[in-house]
DNA sequence: AGTCAAACCTGGGCGC
DNA sequence: TGCGCCCAGGTTTGAC
Protein backbone atom coordinates (compact mmCIF):
# COMPACT_ATOMS: atom_id res chain seq x y z
CA UNK A 1 0.00 0.00 0.00
CA UNK A 2 1.22 3.34 0.18
CA UNK A 3 4.39 4.00 1.72
CA UNK A 4 6.01 7.46 2.48
CA UNK A 5 7.09 9.73 4.90
CA UNK A 6 5.90 13.19 4.38
CA UNK A 7 8.40 15.74 5.28
CA UNK A 8 9.30 18.74 4.07
CA UNK A 9 9.89 17.83 0.90
CA UNK A 10 7.11 15.88 0.34
CA UNK A 11 4.54 18.62 1.48
CA UNK A 12 6.08 21.08 -0.83
CA UNK A 13 5.70 18.24 -3.36
CA UNK A 14 2.02 18.31 -2.43
CA UNK A 15 1.95 22.26 -2.30
CA UNK A 16 3.02 22.81 -5.71
CA UNK A 17 0.93 20.35 -7.01
CA UNK A 18 -2.49 21.50 -5.76
CA UNK A 19 -1.87 25.03 -5.48
CA UNK A 20 -3.06 26.15 -9.34
CA UNK A 21 -5.86 23.79 -8.89
CA UNK A 22 -7.43 24.82 -5.84
CA UNK A 23 -6.84 28.58 -5.91
CA UNK A 24 -9.99 30.19 -6.41
CA UNK A 25 -12.29 27.01 -5.32
CA UNK A 26 -14.86 27.33 -3.27
CA UNK A 27 -15.04 24.59 -0.64
CA UNK A 28 -18.91 23.70 -1.04
CA UNK A 29 -18.91 21.01 1.58
CA UNK A 30 -17.46 18.82 3.55
CA UNK A 31 -18.19 15.29 4.71
CA UNK A 32 -15.98 13.88 7.61
CA UNK A 33 -15.51 10.04 7.83
CA UNK A 34 -13.19 9.73 10.83
CA UNK A 35 -14.18 13.02 12.61
CA UNK A 36 -11.31 12.71 15.61
CA UNK A 37 -8.84 13.02 12.88
CA UNK A 38 -9.96 17.34 13.43
CA UNK A 39 -8.45 18.05 16.67
CA UNK A 40 -9.96 22.09 16.39
CA UNK A 41 -12.85 23.23 16.45
CA UNK A 42 -15.11 20.71 17.42
CA UNK A 43 -16.49 18.55 13.83
CA UNK A 44 -19.40 19.87 14.00
CA UNK A 45 -18.21 23.51 13.87
CA UNK A 46 -15.81 22.64 11.43
CA UNK A 47 -18.34 21.35 9.19
CA UNK A 48 -20.24 24.58 9.59
CA UNK A 49 -17.64 27.31 9.82
CA UNK A 50 -15.65 25.83 6.19
CA UNK A 51 -19.01 25.09 3.90
CA UNK A 52 -18.72 28.34 1.21
CA UNK A 53 -15.30 29.51 2.29
CA UNK A 54 -12.89 30.33 -0.83
CA UNK A 55 -9.15 29.17 -1.17
CA UNK A 56 -6.96 32.11 -1.75
CA UNK A 57 -3.07 30.27 -1.22
CA UNK A 58 -1.79 27.77 -0.43
CA UNK A 59 1.50 27.56 1.66
CA UNK A 60 3.71 25.42 4.24
CA UNK A 61 5.19 25.87 7.25
CA UNK A 62 8.04 22.46 8.02
CA UNK A 63 5.37 19.69 7.34
CA UNK A 64 2.08 21.48 8.26
CA UNK A 65 0.03 22.68 5.28
CA UNK A 66 -1.73 25.58 5.47
CA UNK A 67 -5.06 26.27 2.94
CA UNK A 68 -5.70 29.52 3.38
CA UNK A 69 -9.24 30.84 3.02
CA UNK A 70 -11.40 33.80 2.93
CA UNK A 71 -12.16 35.46 6.21
CA UNK A 72 -8.56 35.32 7.79
CA UNK A 73 -9.52 31.84 7.82
CA UNK A 74 -6.86 28.86 7.41
CA UNK A 75 -7.38 25.21 6.62
CA UNK A 76 -4.20 23.28 8.68
CA UNK A 77 -3.17 19.44 7.51
CA UNK A 78 -0.11 17.61 8.95
CA UNK A 79 -0.25 14.55 7.42
CA UNK A 80 2.27 12.35 9.69
CA UNK A 81 3.16 9.51 8.75
CA UNK A 82 0.82 8.63 5.76
CA UNK A 83 -1.46 11.17 5.17
CA UNK A 84 -2.12 12.00 1.42
CA UNK A 85 -4.28 14.43 0.03
CA UNK A 86 -5.68 13.81 -3.80
CA UNK A 87 -7.60 16.30 -5.66
CA UNK A 88 -9.81 14.02 -7.95
CA UNK A 89 -13.18 14.26 -10.04
CA UNK A 90 -15.70 13.57 -7.80
CA UNK A 91 -17.34 10.17 -9.49
CA UNK A 92 -13.41 8.92 -8.71
CA UNK A 93 -13.75 5.38 -6.73
CA UNK A 94 -13.15 6.21 -3.10
CA UNK A 95 -10.17 4.63 -1.79
CA UNK A 96 -9.90 3.39 1.49
CA UNK A 97 -8.99 5.06 4.68
CA UNK A 98 -10.73 8.56 2.83
CA UNK A 99 -11.37 10.31 6.40
CA UNK A 100 -12.70 13.59 5.08
CA UNK A 101 -13.88 14.77 1.72
CA UNK A 102 -13.87 18.21 0.42
CA UNK A 103 -16.24 19.21 -2.14
CA UNK A 104 -15.62 21.64 -4.99
CA UNK A 105 -17.75 23.75 -7.50
CA UNK A 106 -15.89 22.19 -10.71
CA UNK A 107 -16.89 18.59 -10.06
CA UNK A 108 -13.58 17.61 -7.96
CA UNK A 109 -13.00 16.37 -4.53
CA UNK A 110 -10.32 17.69 -2.34
CA UNK A 111 -9.84 14.13 -0.29
CA UNK A 112 -7.75 13.30 2.59
CA UNK A 113 -6.91 9.69 2.87
CA UNK A 114 -4.59 8.23 5.73
CA UNK A 115 -4.37 4.58 6.34
CA UNK A 116 -3.10 4.88 10.45
CA UNK A 117 -5.45 7.82 11.28
CA UNK A 118 -2.59 9.61 12.53
CA UNK A 119 -3.05 12.82 10.63
CA UNK A 120 -4.52 15.74 12.04
CA UNK A 121 -6.57 19.19 10.54
CA UNK A 122 -7.59 22.21 11.79
CA UNK A 123 -9.64 25.39 11.03
CA UNK A 124 -7.81 28.29 13.05
CA UNK A 125 -7.87 32.24 12.20
CA UNK A 126 -3.85 33.07 11.70
CA UNK A 127 -4.16 34.99 15.08
CA UNK A 128 -5.00 32.11 16.44
CA UNK A 129 -1.95 29.91 14.85
CA UNK A 130 -0.20 29.91 19.14
CA UNK A 131 -3.28 27.33 19.68
CA UNK A 132 -1.51 24.74 17.83
CA UNK A 133 1.50 23.88 19.39
CA UNK A 134 3.43 22.13 16.76
CA UNK A 135 2.89 24.92 14.46
CA UNK A 136 3.73 27.82 16.44
CA UNK A 137 6.94 26.48 17.94
CA UNK A 138 8.76 25.18 14.79
CA UNK A 139 12.30 26.38 14.03
CA UNK A 140 13.37 28.25 11.11
CA UNK A 141 12.99 26.93 7.39
CA UNK A 142 15.59 24.98 6.42
CA UNK A 143 15.59 27.14 3.07
CA UNK A 144 14.53 30.79 4.19
CA UNK A 145 16.43 33.70 4.36
CA UNK A 146 16.74 33.50 8.18
CA UNK A 147 18.37 29.87 8.42
CA UNK A 148 21.78 31.22 8.15
CA UNK A 149 25.38 29.60 9.08
CA UNK A 150 25.66 31.93 11.88
CA UNK A 151 22.16 31.10 13.06
CA UNK A 152 23.15 27.55 12.84
CA UNK A 153 26.03 27.87 14.66
CA UNK A 154 24.69 29.63 17.55
CA UNK A 155 21.82 27.52 17.75
CA UNK A 156 23.52 23.91 17.24
CA UNK A 157 26.60 24.66 19.58
CA UNK A 158 24.30 24.67 22.37
CA UNK A 159 22.05 21.75 21.72
CA UNK A 160 22.17 18.83 24.35
CA UNK A 161 21.49 15.64 22.78
CA UNK A 162 23.26 13.91 19.31
CA UNK A 163 22.83 15.22 16.01
CA UNK A 164 20.12 12.89 15.20
CA UNK A 165 17.87 13.98 18.04
CA UNK A 166 18.45 17.49 17.18
CA UNK A 167 17.83 16.84 13.36
CA UNK A 168 14.53 15.40 14.26
CA UNK A 169 13.62 18.02 16.73
CA UNK A 170 10.81 20.29 15.28
CA UNK A 171 11.70 23.78 17.21
CA UNK A 172 15.80 23.35 16.11
CA UNK A 173 15.03 23.61 12.22
CA UNK A 174 11.44 22.69 10.65
CA UNK A 175 10.76 19.86 8.41
CA UNK A 176 13.19 16.65 8.66
CA UNK A 177 12.24 13.53 9.56
CA UNK A 178 13.66 10.36 9.45
CA UNK A 179 14.52 10.02 5.69
CA UNK A 180 15.89 13.27 5.33
CA UNK A 181 17.92 13.72 9.07
CA UNK A 182 19.93 10.28 7.86
CA UNK A 183 20.74 11.26 4.59
CA UNK A 184 21.68 14.81 5.83
CA UNK A 185 23.97 13.33 8.10
CA UNK A 186 25.87 10.80 5.55
CA UNK A 187 26.27 13.78 3.40
CA UNK A 188 27.48 16.02 5.98
CA UNK A 189 30.04 13.07 7.07
CA UNK A 190 28.75 13.08 10.84
CA UNK A 191 27.62 9.99 12.89
CA UNK A 192 24.18 10.35 13.98
CA UNK A 193 25.29 9.18 17.86
CA UNK A 194 27.38 12.80 17.55
CA UNK A 195 26.87 15.34 20.53
CA UNK A 196 25.90 18.18 18.50
CA UNK A 197 27.58 20.83 21.18
CA UNK A 198 30.97 18.40 20.28
CA UNK A 199 30.68 19.78 16.45
CA UNK A 200 33.90 22.22 15.38
CA UNK A 201 33.20 25.19 13.44
CA UNK A 202 33.93 23.60 10.33
CA UNK A 203 31.45 20.43 11.24
CA UNK A 204 29.35 23.37 11.49
CA UNK A 205 29.36 24.81 8.30
CA UNK A 206 28.87 21.07 6.68
CA UNK A 207 26.45 20.28 8.41
CA UNK A 208 24.63 23.18 7.29
CA UNK A 209 25.38 23.15 3.99
CA UNK A 210 24.26 19.35 4.01
CA UNK A 211 20.85 20.24 5.40
CA UNK A 212 20.06 22.55 2.74
CA UNK A 213 21.53 20.86 -0.27
CA UNK A 214 19.49 17.65 1.01
CA UNK A 215 16.33 19.52 1.78
CA UNK A 216 16.79 21.18 -1.57
CA UNK A 217 17.45 17.98 -3.69
CA UNK A 218 14.54 16.07 -2.54
CA UNK A 219 12.54 18.94 -3.53
CA UNK A 220 13.74 19.14 -7.12
CA UNK A 221 13.20 15.40 -7.29
CA UNK A 222 9.71 15.72 -6.42
CA UNK A 223 10.15 14.01 -3.08
CA UNK A 224 10.89 10.47 -1.96
CA UNK A 225 8.34 7.58 -3.09
CA UNK A 226 8.03 4.29 -2.30
CA UNK A 227 5.71 1.84 -3.47
CA UNK A 228 3.09 3.79 -4.80
CA UNK A 229 3.34 7.11 -2.75
CA UNK A 230 2.03 9.98 -5.22
CA UNK A 231 1.23 13.48 -4.83
CA UNK A 232 -2.20 15.56 -5.01
CA UNK A 233 -2.12 14.75 -8.77
CA UNK A 234 -1.30 11.18 -8.67
CA UNK A 235 2.70 11.65 -9.83
CA UNK A 236 5.46 9.47 -7.93
CA UNK A 237 8.32 11.49 -6.40
CA UNK A 238 11.57 10.53 -7.64
CA UNK A 239 14.23 10.87 -4.62
CA UNK A 240 14.64 7.39 -3.65
CA UNK A 241 16.71 6.79 -6.54
CA UNK A 242 18.96 8.98 -4.18
CA UNK A 243 18.96 8.13 -0.99
CA UNK A 244 22.40 7.02 0.47
CA UNK A 245 21.94 5.38 3.54
CA UNK A 246 18.13 5.18 4.25
CA UNK A 247 17.03 1.85 4.27
CA UNK A 248 20.18 0.65 2.84
CA UNK A 249 21.50 -1.41 5.62
CA UNK A 250 23.92 -4.34 4.73
CA UNK A 251 24.54 -2.46 0.90
CA UNK A 252 27.85 -0.92 0.31
CA UNK A 253 28.46 2.47 0.81
CA UNK A 254 28.34 4.62 -2.50
CA UNK A 255 31.51 6.24 -1.01
CA UNK A 256 33.67 3.90 0.39
CA UNK A 257 32.23 0.78 -0.03
CA UNK A 258 31.80 0.17 3.47
CA UNK A 259 28.61 -1.97 4.59
CA UNK A 260 25.54 0.74 5.77
CA UNK A 261 24.53 -0.22 9.52
CA UNK A 262 21.36 0.81 10.69
CA UNK A 263 20.66 1.13 14.79
CA UNK A 264 18.43 2.58 16.67
CA UNK A 265 19.41 6.42 17.78
CA UNK A 266 16.56 8.36 19.30
CA UNK A 267 13.84 5.77 18.80
CA UNK A 268 14.56 5.82 15.56
CA UNK A 269 16.23 3.56 13.13
CA UNK A 270 19.12 5.09 11.80
CA UNK A 271 21.17 4.28 8.77
CA UNK A 272 24.75 5.64 8.23
CA UNK A 273 28.10 4.54 7.47
CA UNK A 274 30.69 3.57 10.22
CA UNK A 275 33.62 4.27 8.02
CA UNK A 276 32.57 7.73 6.46
CA UNK A 277 30.50 9.37 9.15
CA UNK A 278 32.35 10.20 12.73
C1' DA B 1 14.06 20.13 34.03
C1' DG B 2 15.45 16.70 31.22
C1' DT B 3 15.40 12.20 29.33
C1' DC B 4 12.92 8.24 27.89
C1' DA B 5 9.15 5.22 26.72
C1' DA B 6 4.47 4.56 25.61
C1' DA B 7 0.58 5.66 22.95
C1' DC B 8 -1.86 6.40 18.73
C1' DC B 9 -2.73 3.02 14.07
C1' DT B 10 -2.61 -0.35 9.96
C1' DG B 11 -0.48 -3.38 6.82
C1' DG B 12 3.75 -5.60 5.41
C1' DG B 13 7.04 -8.98 6.45
C1' DC B 14 8.66 -12.54 9.07
C1' DG B 15 8.92 -17.19 11.52
C1' DC B 16 6.74 -21.33 12.27
C1' DT C 1 -1.73 -21.27 3.35
C1' DG C 2 -2.31 -18.89 7.48
C1' DC C 3 -1.79 -17.35 11.98
C1' DG C 4 0.42 -14.39 15.34
C1' DC C 5 3.91 -11.42 16.23
C1' DC C 6 6.87 -7.38 15.54
C1' DC C 7 7.95 -3.27 13.21
C1' DA C 8 7.63 1.36 10.97
C1' DG C 9 7.15 6.35 12.01
C1' DG C 10 5.75 12.02 13.88
C1' DT C 11 4.24 13.95 17.61
C1' DT C 12 2.05 14.28 22.08
C1' DT C 13 1.64 12.65 26.57
C1' DG C 14 2.95 10.64 30.79
C1' DA C 15 6.35 8.53 33.83
C1' DC C 16 10.68 8.45 36.25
Amino acid sequence: MESYLPELPEVETIRRSLRSKLIGQTITSVQLHLPKIVKMPSPEAFIETIAGKEIQDLDRRGKYLLVRLNDGLVLVFHLRMTGQLLYCPAADPMAKHTHAIFELPNGYHLRFVDMRQFGTLYLVKEEDFALIKGLWTLGPEPLGADFTPESFRKSISKRKGNLKQVLLNQSFVAGIGNIYADEILFASGLHPERPAHTLSEEEQERLYHSIRKVIQAAIDHRGTSFRNYVDGQGVAGGHQLYLQVYRKTGKPCQSCGEYIQRKRVAGRSSHFCPRCQK
